[in-house]
DNA sequence: TTGTTCTGTTACTAATATAATCACAGTTAT
DNA sequence: ATAACTGTGATTATATTAGTAACAGAACAA
């Protein structure tokens, strides 16, 4: 634990929504594909729902299905749908006045950053959910 | 706490070091400037000093200084030197059989892991540590 | 209308990765 | 010999995260 897989999961369930294409599926049946627990599926499929990336009914017959094509899904979406993790994260350290380097350190970093998770972006960008649930039903 | 912080602590370590280009910078020198302790920036400096990117004196004039101009070392250097985290990290929970997702997406994961961290790695390559410290200092 | 079964959300607990700290053996200048 | 540094092991503290339970609200069916 203490390691964040949000992601990870996001794209798992994702993945299922995308291979059952019908429009009944619960938070349970993703719970047993994935693992874990149920409330913990729909924690996360709340977020997807608030980025528009699936759409959920409630009550009886409540159920969850993609909101859009999965071709049309990236995994950056999926990224910025949960709150995952920076590509690194910057220090919190209180600066020493009298250093110089200490001072300045995290405007520099901040600019690397900046570069790193906008490459990083691009990466997840260039593949789409319809890949993946590709890269997974074949062989 | 309980986030992995040591890629930045490792470049402003780096980045103290290329500052005061001299051969007398001890663990407690840059502890200071850090606002840590000289343990842990000493395991961090084990780290950079293993990986050929930073030499160290042991004895009573114990030191540390940069291994090469900071112009050749770049912040992929420093990201593989420390075992900083992946760009997402795969989730671990048991696959269930019946679930044909659930048995596959972990291979599209990493297939997408992999473009992902080499999108990210090509990122970090792209700057020195020697740029580091020019957007440090100028201004 | 009443009961069922789902989502959405809050509150809480447990697990674990990480930083922080302490301690000390080994090394080398003076 | 002494002092002062690195390198490393052991331990503790803390923050983040997953995991769980509980329940209000919603919608459907009888």
């Amino acid at each position: 634990m203490a390691v964040n897989t949000q992601f990870s999961i996001a794209v798992h369930i994702m993945a299922g929504l995308a291979y059952r294409c019908d429009k009944d599926t619960t938070s349970a049946n993703l719970a047993m594909s994935v693992n874990t627990s149920p409330s913990f599926v729909r924690r996360i499929l709340a977020k997807l729902s608030k980025a528009g990336l699936v759409e959920t009914a409630t009550g009886k017959a409540g159920a969850c299905w993609l909101a859009k094509d999965a071709k049309n899904i990236s995994l950056l979406d999926i990224y910025n749908a949960v709150d995952a993790p920076k590509a690194f994260s910057i220090h919190g350290y209180a600066e020493q006045k009298v250093c110089q380097v200490s001072c300045n350190i995290k405007k520099a970093l901040e600019k690397a950053l900046t570069k790193t998770q906008k490459a990083m972006e691009a990466g997840l960008a260039e593949t789409s959910l319809a890949q993946i649930v590709s890269d997974m039903t074949k062989r």
